[in-house]
DNA sequence: GAGTGGTCTAGACCACGGC
DNA sequence: CCGTGGTCTAGACCACTCA
């Protein structure tokens, strides 16, 4: 259990952010500063954060300082949203809210939340629609434990990401996610959101979110129309 | 356009690789050899390679030297195959060739691969096997010019991989990729091979491959049966 | 101009692989 | 044992931001 240096600076400076010590969108202290504060070179600093920035948990600016990565910038909305128009044109997200409940969940969540089918969560529908057309059926579960008091109200005045809420409102940061995708055939139910037939083919996007520590906090299920809009994602 | 020293250094390594003076496979000249023959430090070596290392270009190997990725190793055979079965078992893949020819490509093809649609391709068709039970359905395109003399025997000798025949046999690696990702219904002939009915949904995994310096080679279309596997992928 | 991150160097020592 | 990449340091200078 010997540790590079630069990984441990790195675990200290990820500790100070799960005590909240320095939050999303905060300016942390410079690497000179970090260097004294842990008694290391600036070069080793560096590295630590090299890494967390390469995770995207940090973000550098040059001249200004390093800021702790937040959702609430204009040109990391999308950060987490693959789908890309066939057309190429950008259309404005429209977001409905078709239902907020709390309920428990059945087995599969429950594990993949890592909480008891005893624990309360929310159950959240929605429904996404790009130029006038509905896209995304969503169904998206998150522990009653995690954001206690949390409204149909606060959701729909929040109009954009609810990573955003969860970050402003409760402080948990969204970091990284795991998807499952298949094709699947439309439900009654979904089929009369999207406007479609019944069994017409769909993405199926199964979505585990986690905050700091590998914790997972969020868990979804969007139902696409892939008739305009594709799934983009790279490879290397 | 003064570009950092480590990006110079950068490219003087991928052109040695675009040139073919160093292999897939091979072992490069060590960090000191490099700095020595670039007249840089060993640092700004490390760093070029620490970024074609991160490219997955390069790979470390500590106590051995550094190594031009190839793609004829057991671990790295699945680098550009995301398809996970839900049931967590690991059943060998399978791979029948369905069939080959020489064509001219449509429009869309030839944009894509960046030549004319009076250059000819090569179109081979496969059929994925796992644990018995037909899973994909590949349709693939790539220009004769950059693969004279192919043939379907030479396909099926090399049974595994086709990236790993592109290398071995024309030199041509394959570093990154993007995937367009759509839900369709099957069509009577795919149908037919994966042993469905026709309109069963599909997951349509479009994927474009490049080559050193962004250029274009491949474009295949895999239709993928998603009742016992997904598609997996991360975000960060 | 002061302070930040970005690049570059030179040199030390460690950890691993293979002879 | 030697040569490799991996870590760590100290210090120099550059490029950018902002007051």
């Amino acid at each position: 259990m010997n540790l590079p240096l630069y990984i441990q600076i790195k675990q200290k400076i990820t500790q100070e952010l799960i005590l909240g010590r320095w939050r999303a969108g905060d300016l942390i202290p410079s690497e000179i500063e970090l260097a004294n504060n842990y008694q290391v070179s600036q070069g080793t600093v560096r590295k630590a954060i090299d890494v967390l920035s390469s995770e995207k948990i940090l973000v550098r600016k040059q001249g200004k300082g390093t800021y702790v990565t937040t959702h609430d910038e204009e040109q990391i909305q999308l950060r987490f949203l693959r789908l890309t128009s066939s057309k190429g044109q950008k259309e404005k997200l429209e977001n409905q809210l078709l239902s907020f409940n709390k309920i428990k969940p059945n087995a599969y969540v429950a594990k993949q939340l890592n909480i008891t089918t005893n624990a309360y969560v929310y159950q959240i529908k929605r429904l996404l629609t790009f130029a006038k057309k509905p896209l995304i059926f969503d169904e998206i579960f998150i522990p009653v434990a995690n954001f206690k008091g949390l409204t149909a109200e606060t959701i729909i005045e929040k109009k954009g990401s609810l990573y955003r809420l969860y970050e402003s409102e409760y402080g948990i940061q969204m970091l990284n996610a795991e998807e499952k995708i298949k094709a699947v055939q439309a439900t009654d139910e979904v089929a009369k959101y999207l406007r479609i037939k019944k069994l017409f083919p769909l993405l199926s996007i199964e979505r585990l979110s986690y905050t700091y520590d590998e914790r997972p906090v969020e868990w979804r299920l969007g139902l696409c129309l892939t008739n305009d809009y594709y799934y983009k994602t790279e490879l290397e």
